[in-house]
RNA sequence: CGCGGGAUGGAGCAGCUCGGUAGCUCGUCGGGCUCAUAACCCGAAGGUCGUAGGUUCAAAUCCUGCUCCCGCAACCA
């Protein structure tokens, strides 16, 4: 029997799970329960990745320790996994105990194999925050987190060298199949591997929310090195809570979403290397789902909560709808009427009606028990014909990690077989006393059928399935893979037992009207809870007196070529002109500026943007949702005016 | 010229590797059926395959230019 391992990201559980999580989760639970069904000796891990600065800040804001921060949100996590029937075989917290210990040992090891050493990391420092930020992270060269001035500064830390993994890290991108899909490979090669890679900033002082560094103490693990190696300390990599490593090792699947394949497809080789481990099979990623056609976001308030459309329409038509939605590698939109309409055309009205009217005949015609007595016929062969080819499809299907398809396939033969029912007239046989055996050997068809259905689908539709199987006089023990190639399986006198309806149709109108008032309700009201950045240190009347701001008018404005963001404009101040470049392009069309007034910090020394100088800097806000808004002056403002 | 992906009936996608009748799901319209959850089955309408050129007997497919979207680099499953 084969061992196959399969991994979810852990999730930091700064807030609660969404309908991403759900995804991510519910395809790892399927191939799962998938490779159980054919035998394999599955771990399926899942888990949560619970240090760090920003779960730190969350609990002193709410006065709690950062341990009962992190329970009660992982209470969360764990009381969704149960509701969508997840199957994990193991949860990791990196708060245990046991992968505490295995991290300091992995750290250790790393650095007296030399791969670690100290050094300083240097970058801008928001004193308030306690926070190091690097260039790129930064709001108008300001902290993000709070919107104060940065400091340059450096702290102590240590380093991981990543380059002598360099080529090997190329190679495993470019040249094997670790990458699925392998499109995105040249992507990051390209950005990070080609332009030499980075040595990694692998622990820190700033915070003390972390796993301490056993030989200097002040330091905490950061980040990768924690998080990542949750992979191996899970199954009792350096540590004596498991003794799964070397049964379970290298993994056959790691499953993330595109913003942490980086981290996965780079640093975590590297690690492994470092430790001379064998590397995973797969790196399986996946887009976002989009709701709407946006990206989701709290303060969009378009957060989808699983919880809630699991309650209404069932964690099994939730599961079917996300995984026949998103394809592997690209993004999926989400939007509650796809939503609903999926789940009535494939569940209701195609699965759903298709077990139901089959089970209603073989009561009605037969009292549920089907006699005998058999005659065939050549349409049969057709219908039996595809009902055997679906699972090697789907096998392949699953190989390549595309459980969209593998469901698209199983679906054809729910269609076939409605319309073997169209074609076979079950109706009309009915009628006539002479047909009983044809009659019973079309609804024989048809269940079996649906076993072979209900048998590939219950990876995806656990809760469901079982319905189905009772419903159709299935054995338990008789749905199996091996059955799920053959056909004639059930006993010639199966006996039916008509039952609920498994996926009843959704009024659609209802519940879009429905669903967007609870949207709403979670939706910050028209003034959001707006958190004014807090203030500044105070300065003196001199330091005021420092700050020129004037009056200036737009007299010609362009984009700036080669940079997405900046626009370029020509400016009237009232002492000859100056040219300022912005990064309004996003927001700002340059018809919309030329001919307004704007209010300028005049004597800010120039710099240069993507190589165009730049005299200044406008006046602007940032506005909740994310976008910017320039500071427009009156008209009445002559140019040059000074403000005070 | 930082890197990558994309543009195909109303919507969402496949087809492109290796040129040869444009396909699927949903929606719309018409018909059929009455076992079934107003479900199911059949048929039809709807596309100059982003754009301008090139190669070819033949281009959605190969080549070149251009336009527009999206992603990564640079928060977030």
């Amino acid at each position: 029997m084969a061992n196959f391992y399969i991994t979810t990201p852990i999730y930091y559980p700064s807030g609660s799970p969404h309908i991403g999580h759900c995804y991510t989760t519910a395809a790892c639970d399927t191939i799962a329960r998938y490779r159980r069904m054919q035998g394999h000796n599955v771990m399926f891990l899942t888990g949560t990745d619970e240090h760090g600065l920003k779960i730190e800040q969350k609990a002193a804001a709410e006065g709690i320790t950062p341990k009962a921060y992190v329970d009660r949100i992982v209470a969360i996590f764990k009381e969704l996994w149960q509701y969508m029937n997840i199957s994990y075989d193991r949860y990791i917290r990196t708060t245990d105990d046991y992968h505490i210990e295995s991290v300091q040992k992995i750290f250790q090891a790393l650095y007296d194999k030399g791969y670690i050493y100290k050094g300083k990391y240097t970058g801008k420092y928001c004193t308030p925050c306690e926070s190091f930020w690097t260039e790129t992270q930064l709001v108008d060269g300001k902290c993000p987190e709070c919107g104060r001035a940065v400091v340059d500064a450096e702290e102590e830390a240590y380093f991981f060298k990543m380059s002598p993994f360099a080529d090997r890290i190329q190679d495993l991108l470019l040249n094997t199949d670790y990458l699925q899909p392998r499109t995105r490979a040249v992507e990051l090669v390209n950005n990070f591997i080609k332009p030499g890679l980075e040595d990694l900033c692998v622990s820190r002082t700033s915070f003390t929310w972390g796993i301490p560094v056993t030989f200097d103490t002040k330091h905490v693990v950061y980040v990768w090195i924690d998080a990542l190696s949750n992979y191996i300390t899970a199954l009792g990599y350096l540590n004596d809570a498991y003794d799964d490593f070397s049964t379970f090792w290298p993994a056959d699947v790691h499953m993330v979403a595109k913003d942490i394949m980086r981290f996965h497809a780079i640093i975590w080789p590297a690690m492994l290397m470092a430790l001379d481990l064998p590397l995973p099979k797969h790196l399986a990623v996946h887009g976002w789902i989009t709701f709407n056609g946006q990206k989701m976001s709290k303060s969009l308030g378009n957060v989808v909560d699983p919880m809630i459309l699991g309650k209404r329409y069932s964690p099994d038509a939730i599961r079917y709808h996300i995984l026949r939605e998103m394809a592997l590698g690209a993004d999926s939109s989400f939007s509650n009427e796809i939503m609903i309409n999926r789940i009535n055309s494939d569940l209701a009205n195609g699965l759903g009606n298709l077990v139901s009217r089959t089970v209603a005949m073989a009561d009605k015609y037969f009292g549920g028990t089907l006699p005998a007595e058999r005659e065939a016929a050549p349409v049969d062969e057709d219908l039996k014909a595809l009902a055997l080819s679906i699972r090697g499809e789907v096998d392949r299907y699953f190989d390549n990690t595309q459980l969209n398809l593998a469901l698209a396939e199983i679906f054809k033969l729910v269609d076939r077989s409605n319309k073997y029912i169209d074609e076979t007239e079950p109706w009309i046989l009915g009628k006539d006393e002479s047909k009983k055996a044809r009659l019973a050997a079309v609804l024989y068809n048809l269940l079996e059928s649906i076993r072979i259905i209900s048998t590939l689908l219950s990876p995806f539709m656990p809760t469901t399935m079982p319905k189905v199987w009772e419903q159709i006089g299935a054995a338990p023990e008789t749905v199996t893979y091996e059955n799920a190639a053959k056909f004639g399986v059930l006993p010639e006198t199966v006996t039916v037992h008509k039952g609920e309806i498994l996926f009843p149709r959704i009024d659609v109108e209802k519940e879009i009207e429905e669903l967007n008032a609870i949207l709403l309700q979670n939706t910050p009201k028209t003034e959001p809870a707006y958190e004014p950045a807090p203030l500044a240190e105070q300065i003196s009347i001199e330091d005021v007196a420092k700050v020129e701001l004037r009056v200036a008018k737009v007299v010609a404005c362009e984009k700036v070529k080669k940079a997405k963001k900046l626009l370029c404009l020509q400016l009237d101040d009232g002492m000859g002109g100056r040219q300022i470049v912005s990064g309004i392009a996003q927001w700002y069309a340059p018809e919309d500026l030329v001919g307004k007034k704007v209010i300028i910090f005049a004597n800010l020394k120039p710099a240069k943007l993507c190589g165009v100088e730049s005299n200044g800097m406008l006046c602007a806000a940032d506005l909740p949702d994310g976008t910017v808004r320039v500071q427009f002056a009156d008209d009445a403002f002559p140019c040059g005016a000074k403000l005070r």
